[in-house]
DNA sequence: AACGGTACCGAAAACGTTTCCAAGAACGTG
DNA sequence: CACGTTCTTGGAAACGTTTTCGGTACCGTT
């Protein structure tokens, strides 16, 4: 089936190895017409060559790598499916990397960087609380992926693509106070530092001020679980716990659409009508958003644009054509049956 | 952060880089004294060898591939989660390769067998229609996990991991004739003839025949879409148009949970109540089933169970203490809110 | 005719490992 | 003491590429 190595094909041709790989790499010292025949032959023995010795010897492989931990999040498939599309259509190699819940994707990162000579590397999700030192290690370009910059914005030590975690949070609480809201639960996945959960909580924040509403720590939930911590069991768990210890509320926004159908699922069994006794939202626009009973109002991300951006930047960061930069895209409020006026 | 090759920790202990391989590699010619002082400075260094070079010069390395076709399926990310668990305390490495949509994942494996020279392949999820011809082209262990053997059943020249799909199906559309209904649709990813939605309208065939019922045709519904043909969206569209027609039918067997998902979201539109009016049922234990509203009646499949067996497999074929076989698992009926008596 | 430049090409070194081979040391045996 | 065995080790070849370096052949100029 295979076995074929470069020398073979230089064999075939009467060359030398040199210029076969020549051929191969679209080098320009070659012959248009010796280049045609090796090309020729190589189609016809169905010959590619291996890229691990090509990793080996090369000092800057041809390899992107995507590294994503957890991949329980229905966003990142989409996304996957256009870098996967995208990296391969530029005739880069593509390759996927998990990082386990325990591992650090920085020293994943440092490894594959090492091994695989990587040119490229895209960060999928996650939390990513490292410290710039860290970041500064990473010796090839990447970009942070559907990851928000956080506090530290405006850095050019990294590029990022995502939404605004806080603006877009801000959008839906205050859709919600603008209805007539005033008691507003939040559920949110941990209560991490630096996790998204905290800008999401911050928009929140902002927006009842905005309405002179006052925060209550009795209306914010962390989830405490080990594991997936925007899983529905969550939501689940943190509304059950939120209605039995009879606190008054109109409203509930979820951090996201999983943790949203969770609570929801809790309220619907505990007799409560949505949206007439309780409003709910959630966020990232997931499919179960538009499929739920009732739907959800959330916060779509346009994901397919972000992908592509995050492709083009990470680009413009290989080819030197432009610096880092801390890309936001637009969420957009996408107003579900799970909402309703007081 | 790295940079150290095997050479350098040669020097440093001053022994030949061949005497470092071998403590690396656990070679027993080899003296305790020396290894351990080896290894000592191998962790002081954090060195690790490169994969790369390991696998240029082995005629066989270490790693596991795991080929996945589309991960939009949930249960396939518990199940990774496990085998890359296992395969790594095992002390093996571990790829994770994702297969295009388009991309015939026996080239794909081909293609790593030559490159990365594996060790085993788990291809995931997929309907992995292959001739025979072609699953012999593969050269080393590898099991199919998740999908089902089809027709040809005790064949030696494979192993597969999966519950029985016509046998589950059965069991399901027998349990919504136990309950009275007599006329239930069928809603399938596709009409493929080897594809697990075959075997799945295989089941419910054979079910309504031991029901007495006849099986008609316009209860048979095939997603038409391009993409993903377990969406919730097809199993919107397919109600729908159910819906539109005419058709009386008091029961729906949806081939996955999603198609379930987005068929009650069409039924419930339409002002059908669930169970009440059509009873629903879908397939795979997923969580939206526990946490839809109703909850959905479901074969939950024994993933945890399942991803452990499969690990188990592939290794038993790896050191050759067993031989190929067709390994089933039961399912459970998970009875929902979704299903009632007619 | 001599020369510089250009286009093309092959030999060989390198990438970082593993593994084969030979060889030295230590040891017991006759 | 000579000799086969057993451990342990280092040197070197090999894996399949890329890339540097130098060389040949040909061209147009002077």
């Amino acid at each position: 089936m295979s076995g074929y190595t470069i020398k073979d094909i230089a064999k075939e041709c009467g060359v030398g190895v040199s210029t076969v790989s020549r051929a191969l790499n679209n080098h320009p010292d070659i012959n248009k017409e010796t280049k045609k025949r090796i090309m020729e032959v190589v189609e016809a023995r169905k010959f590619s060559p291996s890229t691990t010795a090509r990793d080996l010897k090369r000092i800057r492989s041809n390899t992107i790598a995507v590294l994503v931990k957890g991949l329980d999040n229905p966003l990142f498939h989409k996304m996957m499916d256009i870098f996967q599309l995208e990296i391969e259509s530029k005739k880069y190699d593509f390759v996927f990397q998990r990082v386990g819940a325990k591992d650090d994707e920085i020293s994943v990162a440092l490894d594959m960087i090492k091994e695989r000579k990587l040119k490229g590397i895209i960060f999928l999700g996650g939390n990513f609380t490292h410290s710039e030192e860290q970041l500064e290690t990473i010796s090839v370009p990447f970009v942070l992926a559907t990851i928000s910059p956080g506090k530290n914005v405006n850095t050019d030590i990294y590029s990022s693509v995502s939404v605004d975690d806080v603006k877009e949070s801000y959008k839906i609480t205050d859709y919600l106070c603008s209805i007539g809201h005033k008691r507003i639960a939040i559920l949110l996945p941990d209560n991490g530092d630096e996790s998204v959960g905290s800008l999401r909580l911050e928009g929140y924040k902002q927006a009842l001020s905005k309405h002179g509403i006052t925060v209550e720590e009795q209306l914010i939930r962390y989830s405490v679980d080990e594991g997936d911590s925007f899983s529905m069991e969550n939501g689940y768990k943190l509304m059950r716990q939120l209605l039995s210890e009879d606190i008054y509320f109109t409203g509930v926004f979820a951090a996201s659409d999983k943790i949203a159908v969770g609570a929801m699922k809790a309220l619907l069994e505990a007799g409560k009508k949505i949206p007439e006794d309780v409003s709910v939202c959630g966020f990232d626009g997931l499919d179960i958003a538009r499929y739920y009973h009732p739907t959800i109002t959330t916060i779509v991300q346009p994901i397919d644009d972000m992908a592509g951006r995050v492709i083009t930047q990470l680009f413009s960061l290989i080819e030197e054509t432009e610096a880092n930069s801390q890309i936001t895209f637009e969420g957009k409020l996408l107003v579900g049956e799970s909402t309703g006026p007081v």
